[in-house]
DNA sequence: ATACTTTTTGTTATATTATAACACTTAAGC
DNA sequence: GCTTAAGTGTTATAATATAACAAAAAGTAT
């Protein structure tokens, strides 16, 4: 039952699999003739080192303190718009914050598994979910065209009690 | 397939459908002990009537005309975080805004579909997505708590260019 | 290379959504 | 009635997000 289904929660905060994000972004936007510029890709990075989804003004912050400069928001929220545009990153609404999306260039379910003592977020990917939705709607008459799903409860770590977080 | 499901779109705006609704908000409430006050039946009220979802400061609006009295954002939102708790209302992360439940005192999926043309949203309780998300948040040794499911796209009738909204 | 256009960024101000803190009032239980 | 708890009013402010316009940088064509 599980068996297509992708599950991303390690390695989030890993040397390896942020520079392959940013190279894959990097590809990404060449092959859609968008421009990675410095800022959006600082962001774009932030969002990948972070165990946790990042507040526009957090990314603020953190873009101050990389460069030296003091950054506006209309700044961050830019790239983050740029971002969200390329689906290289993910906004999650019900936290007000975003992330990196580790299946870009794929359509997937947007779904986020959160968990409310540590804040880790896994997105997982799951075609039969995608499935029985697109069922559902076109049951129903409704033309979907995107979805957020979020999920929230313990993440395996600390539903298991091993919470030295 | 969707034998099970319940689909509520239409007759949000009608009497009888508002007026059960509170009759239910009502008992429920005398149920459980709590008090369903004249702020919070009236927020309740006019989460009813409204077609689309409201957002804190709309209420705010139309309960201070209702009143003749100025309101203040904290009762507003206290009202809201009651409703909320009784499980009378939903909060619609992406929109910021509040909306009646159909089901109240059942547990259910909270799963909405947002018209992005006409803003309506209606929410569908399927038992069988429910229980999807189940087997794969215990496959996942993920401890499920709550979740929020936001569909975007067009509502039967804006979908089939009757858009004379 | 230069002029032109488009895209991106900087900057200031402000809109929108939400909550903290404390005083006051009302309802419930004895 | 008196006491306590629950609910509301009020002021101030935090947190999130965008509008509007000026300046700079990058892409394009000649």
């Amino acid at each position: 039952m599980l068996t297509n289904a992708r599950l991303v929660y390690q390695s989030r905060d890993h040397d390896r699999s942020m520079s392959a994000a940013l190279a894959q972004a990097s590809v990404l936007c060449a092959e859609k003739g968008v421009r990675l510029t410095a800022t959006r890709e600082t962001v774009l990075k932030l969002l990948w080192q972070s165990r946790e989804p990042l507040g526009a003004y957090q990314l603020q912050d953190q873009l101050s303190r990389l460069t030296g400069k003091s950054i506006a928001p209309p700044t961050v929220y830019r790239a983050i718009e740029f971002l969200l545009e390329q689906g290289l990153v993910h906004r999650i609404p019900s936290l007000n914050a975003f992330i990196g999306c580790p299946f870009p260039s794929s359509h997937h379910s947007n779904i986020f598994m959160i968990c409310e003592h540590c804040n880790n977020v896994a997105e997982i990917a799951d075609p039969q979910i995608n499935q029985l939705f697109e069922d559902r709607c076109e049951k129903l008459n409704f033309k979907l065209r995107t979805q957020s799903f979020e999920l929230f409860g313990l993440c395996p770590n600390c539903a298991s009690g091993a919470s030295n977080e």
